[in-house]
DNA sequence: TTTCCATCTTAACATTAAGTTTACACAAAT
DNA sequence: ATTTGTGTAAACTTAATGTTAAGATGGAAA
């Protein structure tokens, strides 16, 4: 995998936690950088411009949350991935740390490898939606200038449509759980009833007119051809 | 969910510890099982095959790092999840252990608590990707894209058979005890009759066409070619 | 602002498939 | 011959999804 000169900068105040992770992570080909409060995180980060950022919420000078803003608010770091650690009781911060644009959070106590899965499902979502055009058979996705065609013929989805058939499309043949689907297009936090899915679901194949995706009840969705 | 099934070995020296924390996880609907010493660890491991493998670092016979590289080194173990348990002192061994492929740590002394949360932890985000294709002979279980094949055919199978079949075909040959199958694929607490496995086997081996599921009277089914 | 429109979500109900039980047949072991 | 365990088919129950239409929402145009 090309995981290489991706530079993740972390930042924590306990010693143990930075040497884990960067370990860990620098085991799996990353450039690593540490910052041990929030001040240091964000001059860091200026110096470095790093693919990810890891922020503990709880840091000395400045709180994760506070750099995850002051850095959103450059357009140096629109782009940037942000992962918050959150001790498991700190709910509340959760809910603020999604609110400033974290892409994830992790709660402690932290598991290397679990860490690590996520960082690497981040950059793998990350590279993939660069704005590839998808083709599968005669039906194209382009995600740049939001149309499917088929055949040649343009369809108009409206805009969680077309993600949920983007997310799906995007790996042909593999089934994806309703979990999946609701944290990918809807996002973590959002609670939506049961039958919302099917009703997007229902209004694809039927805007397409082709049936490409297919029910495996009590599972999820695939889509194929 | 299904935290239920899931098999955990504990080695430590300690009668108390294995003890405590025998009590807190099997509380948790976790199978639990014992070893006083890294040899016993490593002999029950290879009977059991856990999910999860709780080990002290400083135990008779062998160390728990011993015995995590030594179990690493077997590819039945690659995937097996190792927590350590270690005297906060003990600086030197964190590193040790993570070299040798652990996923978490617990300092001593052990908040029960805290264990089982970071072990429930654990297996809530695994829980994802543990998908791996099955081969065998001219059989593929696919558990991501939920499909069969038999010499390139596609079958289709139920979400209940197709979880047994994956759950037989994971170790072909070893017989699995109806009350196994009930604990893996239905989980504990559910409670259905008696011919229900039958019927789900009568069907996979309909749908497979190919006699690769063995009855064993009296004692469970196997898979087998 | 108000109105309009498309999108998204929900609720209620229909439909289908999955899963379970029942009842009995059969075979092997005692 | 009786007991025990499994195979089979059909009836039955439950769970999951499909369908439809009716609000809710939010942005754009009048």
């Amino acid at each position: 995998m090309e995981t290489k000169g991706k530079r993740i900068l972390i930042a924590d105040d306990e010693p143990d936690i930075l040497e884990i992770v960067s370990y860990n992570l620098g085991k799996e080909g990353y450039e690593v950088y540490t910052a041990k409060d929030g001040n240091e995180a964000i001059e860091r980060a200026k110096q470095l411009n790093p693919d990810l950022i890891i922020l503990d919420v709880m840091m000395p000078k400045k709180t994760g949350v506070e750099v995850c803003s002051i850095l959103r608010s450059q357009s140096l770091f629109q782009e940037t991935m942000i992962i918050f650690l959150t001790a498991l009781s700190d709910e509340a911060s959760h809910i603020k740390g999604l609110e400033t644009g974290a892409d994830d959070y992790v709660s402690k106590p932290i598991s290397p490898k679990v860490l690590v899965s996520r960082v690497n499902a981040l950059f793998r979502r990350i590279n993939k939606d660069d704005g590839k055009t998808l083709k599968i058979g005669n039906i194209s996705i382009d995600p740049v200038k939001f149309i499917v065609e088929i055949d040649g013929n343009e369809v108009i989805l409206a805009k969680k449509e077309f993600e949920l058939l983007y997310l799906l499309a995007s790996k042909p043949g593999r089934v994806f759980l309703r979990n999946e689907i609701l944290s990918q297009v809807w996002g973590m936090d959002v609670i939506v009833g049961d039958r919302t899915i099917d009703v997007h679901i229902r209004k694809i194949r039927q805007k397409l007119g082709v049936d490409c995706i297919t029910t495996v009840k009590g599972v999820g969705y695939k889509f194929e051809i």
